[in-house]
DNA sequence: GAATAAAATGGTATATAATGGAAAATAGTG
DNA sequence: CACTATTTTCCATTATATACCATTTTATTC
């Protein structure tokens, strides 16, 4: 059966909490238990990620003293990753609560609409309206790519089969 | 004997399943048992794969969280298929339930007159309209290649065989 | 350092939606 | 025309989400 796939939407509670739906929790309760990472995507959303994956996104930075001290672009990736993300752990109600700096980040204030999407690898917290905008981009992208093959199938001189 | 093919029309019912034919359960049946993935497609139709089918249109992603931490195209392929696929069983009544925003994406509401269309590997729940437009539209691409053959035929020099 | 206020956390009850099953209606077949 | 197979509709049960409330923790002020 698939992990981390499928949207849920719902809405940030009075005290800018999200409960999560039955799928996502057991999801994380197979690969990780209750404990997670939360990471501020430069998209906008907040990732949810098992903490193993986060360690796998984050295992090329070996020697990481010295690239900092020869690198501006090294120093920003960790100050990046360091300050957008945070161990947080689901409760035993199926509640996470967002942080208040990343709840301003992601747009995701108390009373709002949210997705939660699966990413294969974990999940993504939008702001509903973000949401819909990243999706059809993602959409549109993918019929503009489907008109030029259709295209191109008119003009290849012999059947392709 | 053929799997996976011919058309059937029914409607969603009130609370936004619909009812498989007999012969598509059973196809089924002998591929993947009641577990299916629903993915819904960027033409606008919701399309049910045995799960061996919807992996190897997978299979490519490896290292899948390093890439996702290095780039946002390989971001968005994940969003895409994460938020677009879902695990859904085939229930005992040969009911398959669509996940509300799915339902939404291919204009799938209650009571909507729906097709559902054999493709080899797998069936497409179709909107019925959506679905009229879609075979005009590949009458229309199959016509218009047949008439560049047609031409390409006369300007050959020899005859290719 | 104590008291108060604010915020965060944990839990529960109620309303809503999803699910499973069965009966009635419809269409297909001999 | 009768019988069978299939579909659709309806209802009961279960599950889920939301709002609300109580308790605990943290911060602020005197």
């Amino acid at each position: 059966m698939l992990k981390f796939c499928g949207q849920d939407c719902c809405s940030v509670d009075a005290n800018g909490r999200i409960k999560l739906s039955p799928r996502v929790i057991s999801d994380f309760a197979e690969e990780c238990g209750s404990e997670v990472v939360m990471h501020c995507l430069p998209e906008g959303a907040i990732a949810l990620y098992p903490e193993k994956i986060y360690l796998e996104m984050r295992q090329n930075e070996e020697q990481a003293a010295a690239q900092a001290a020869a690198s501006v672009v090294f120093r920003r990736s960790m100050r990046r990753f360091g300050a957008m993300s945070k161990s947080e752990s689901i409760s035993r109600q199926g509640r996470i609560t967002l942080p208040p700096t990343f709840r301003k980040y992601a747009a995701l204030e108390a009373g709002c609409e949210v997705c939660v999407v699966g990413v294969e690898i974990g999940v993504e917290i939008w702001n509903a309206e973000r949401w819909m905008a990243e999706i059809d981009k993602i959409n549109e992208h993918a019929m503009e790519k489907g008109e030029r093959e259709m295209a191109m199938d008119l003009t290849t001189p012999k059947p392709q089969e």
